[in-house]
Parts: structure tokens; sequence; C-alpha cells
DNA sequence: TGTAAATGATAGTATTACTATGTCATTAAA
DNA sequence: TTTAATGACATAGTAATACTATCATTTACA
């Protein structure tokens, strides 16, 4: 039995959605990989229709432009991930216990989703660490707000801000923690790999540091008096 | 008396010294103001050139590319801030003080200083929050890094993180807390004025709630038995 | 006053980011 | 069964971007 796991996406991220003909499959398996290899900036629709054989046109046809593929995968990245938090974390009654797994699955590297067949997670995590904070540091950030396009970003932040509550309804800030919580977990990835001096697991390169220390982070936070 | 505050600058972030000439102060101050209003993808060489009644190749001259350009605009805004840092916390004794001030003047926006005749402080403040990660958010991070084109942000953090260490010497990660303030004093601000729903502080726009959080965050964390 | 540095003017190239139009195959109605 | 509509993709453009090269002119200053 071959099972399919669908993210649903939201209608205004594409013109035609990728996920129902194989070349949009095709298109977002094919940028994950070239984002990665060659990072955002040098990625273009033509060196992406050339890798899948078809035509900068073609690409057009599913998105306006890059960066609108740029938030359609990294919303991608904050639906799954969120979908992953809300069943790794239902049958969990302590919610330390919760908050605690959480973090794990922000910070940590995972293999590759087999039921996702069109998505290498594994890679899609490298790039939301290296170039997910591009896709809303823009001029126009508004208006796809109003469009709702991080709309995945902002529930996760909320499940977890809501986690955080559990564990002391009087912290004040959880919004802002979750939000912290989430881009520090990328950040200090990024930098414990590339500006190793920036942290202090430069030459472990072990992500487990890094949940050591957001953990230690949030816990003290929330557990002061 | 005229006083004139220079930031010495690494000569691998241009070609030609833009603080020694006319045109190269036009340059910087222009391209601040630029690259605030239209952001840095907008943001061109010939845009500039046109602004400044000077032409492409002029600017070429100074900076081998835009990327160069914003590498050593935020090198510059590091090396004022840490100033700030040296200058505001030295005839501070108590290390906890300190570090209270080194984050409110991290997460301030200030007024422009007169000194700097060609920066305008304030808009710079406006761009590293923007713009500021896409200086190392790149494939050629390492290459750069080797350059030694960040050190102006890795002295700023190594600095703050001895004044942790000051406050706590056995706490764990004074590194990466340090880089963890600076980053997240900057994303929450933009967040607050971009996607409030990802803070604490939507409503009141007030960056010393930003501080309250920062500081919240921080002193539990170091002072934790 | 001479000379080097700085700037300005002009032109050109390769690539990028896109648009417009045309063709072909499939399906759906007449 | 023909005809019309639709969708998938190719071809061929355009305007802007990101540079490089050359040469003339102005300015600084020794």
């Amino acid at each position: 039995m071959e099972i399919e796991l669908q993210i649903k996406m939201n209608e205004k991220l594409f013109l035609k959605n990728p996920e129902q003909t194989e070349l949009g499959k095709k298109i977002i398996r094919h940028s994950i990989q070239l984002i990665n290899k060659s990072g955002f900036e040098s990625f273009t629709f033509k060196k992406l229709a050339e890798e899948i054989g078809s035509t900068e046109a073609g690409v057009y046809r599913y998105f306006e432009n890059k960066h609108r593929l740029l938030i359609y995968i990294t919303a991608w990245y904050w639906g799954w991930l969120e979908y992953r938090v809300v069943i790794n974390t239902s049958n969990i009654q302590d919610p330390k216990v919760k908050l605690r797994k959480a973090i794990q699955l922000l910070a940590t590297t995972i293999e590759d989703d087999i039921r996702t067949s069109y998505v290498d997670e594994s890679i899609l995590h490298q790039i939301i660490i290296a170039e997910g904070t591009k896709a809303y540091l823009t001029k126009h950030v508004s208006e796809d707000n109003k469009d709702r396009l991080f709309k995945p970003y902002k529930d996760l932040c909320a499940k977890i801000g809501d986690i955080i509550l559990e564990c002391n309804p009087k912290y004040k800030y959880p919004k802002s923690l979750s939000s912290t919580i989430i881009e520090v977990a990328h950040f200090q990835n990024f930098f414990m790999k590339n500006l190793p001096s920036l942290t202090d697991f430069g030459n472990s390169k072990d992500e487990s540091a890094i949940v050591s220390f957001i953990e230690d982070l949030v816990f003290s936070a929330i557990n002061k008096d």
C-alpha cells in the first residue's frame, strides 16, 4: 500500500497547483535540490527548467516568480513541521515534556519522509536554515501577510506558544519566546556550521548541543518564579 | 570645532575606500537611504548612480557588487555599535548593569550621530533589522569569513559574551547567548512591526517591550543556579 | 605647472526575469 | 464525427540587471 502525505497549501502561493501534475512535482523536488546546492540568489527558473527538461515558461505557469516558490516551500515545511509536532506530542500529558519534544523536532535534522514523494525533508531543513528568513525579509511582507502566505509559520508559532502557556500560564512572552525558539534553532545551526565562533558548539557540530542550549534558555525563562 | 568619528574598515570590503572621497561618501549615504526605501533586492548600482548624479561604472570603482556594499554597511554598523557598547559600559562596575546597557543599545533605535556625516544611524538600524542577515546568509559565507569580513560582528559578539561570563563565569553558553541576543533584538523588532502575531508586543510597537523580553530571557538563563 | 588620481561619458555583453504567442494533444459538446 | 474548448508545453521575444572596458576630462596637490 502506498501512503501519500499531503500538506494543504494556500492557493495564493501558486498559479497552478504543483501537487497535481508530474511537472509540478518535479518543480518542487528539483527546486529544493537546486536552492540547496547553489543558494537562493543564484537559483533561476531557467536553470531549474534545464534540470527537469522543461522550459522557463513552463515553470512560470506554476509560480509567479522565484520568491513565491521560496515562500511555497517554506510554507510547506512549516505545515509539515506543525503536523509532526501535533502527532508527536498528542499523547504526552506533561506540557514540559511536550515542549522538550517540540524543541527537539525544531532543532534537529530529520531523515527524508518517504510518504512525501516529491519533497526531501532533510534537504528542505537545510534550506530553511540558510534561506528561510528571506521568505519574509522583504519590502512586501505586509501584502504577502494579508494573503496569508505566512499562516503555516504563524500557526506553528501559536501552537508552541500554547504549549509554553501550558507550562506556565503566567509567563509574559509566550509568542515572542516561541518565535525566538524557532529562529534561534536555525541561526545557531547556521552559525555552528559556518561562523562557529558565534556559538559554544563550534567543534562538535552537534545539533543536540543546540537543543541543550535552547532547552536551558527556555526552561529557565518559564520556570522562573 | 568639527569632530569626525571614523570606523576603521577592513580593506577587503571595498575596491577603493569610500571614506576618502566625496563620491565614496555619497555612495554610502545614498545607498543606505535607497536600501532602506526599496529593500536590498530592488537596490541596484544604476539607481544609486542616478540618485547621486554619477554613473554605474563610477560605483563599481568602489564596490565589487551590491552584496559587498551590504557587507560594508553592516560591518560599519557593528563596528560603530561595539564602539558605543565600549564607551557606554566602560565606567560601569556591575557586570549585570553593563549587560543591561548593552542589551538596550542593541535593541533600541538611536538618533543619527552627527559626528558621522555620511551615515544616518537610525536608518542604518532599520537596514540591519530587515537586511542584516542577508550579509552572511549566502553560499560564500566561508570565503567571506576567511577574508574577515564579519570580524566586527564577531568582535561585538565576543564582547557581549565576555560581559555574560563576568555575570556568571559558570554559564555554559556565553557565545550562543550573545549571538542570540543580537539576532533576537532584530527579528523581534521586525516581527513587531510586520508580523505582530509572532510577538507579545504587537500593538504597543514599543522597543522597550523587546528590551524587557530579552532582559527577562537573558537574566533568568544566567542567574539560574 | 605637471602629473597622478578621481571622475565622467559611452558603449557593450551575458544573464535574469519575465511576457506574448503559437502548437499540439486531450476532452467535451454539437 | 466533427468542432470547439482546454490544458501542457515550446519558441521567441523584451526590458532590466549585473557587470566590464575604454577613453576623455576634471581636480588635487607637490
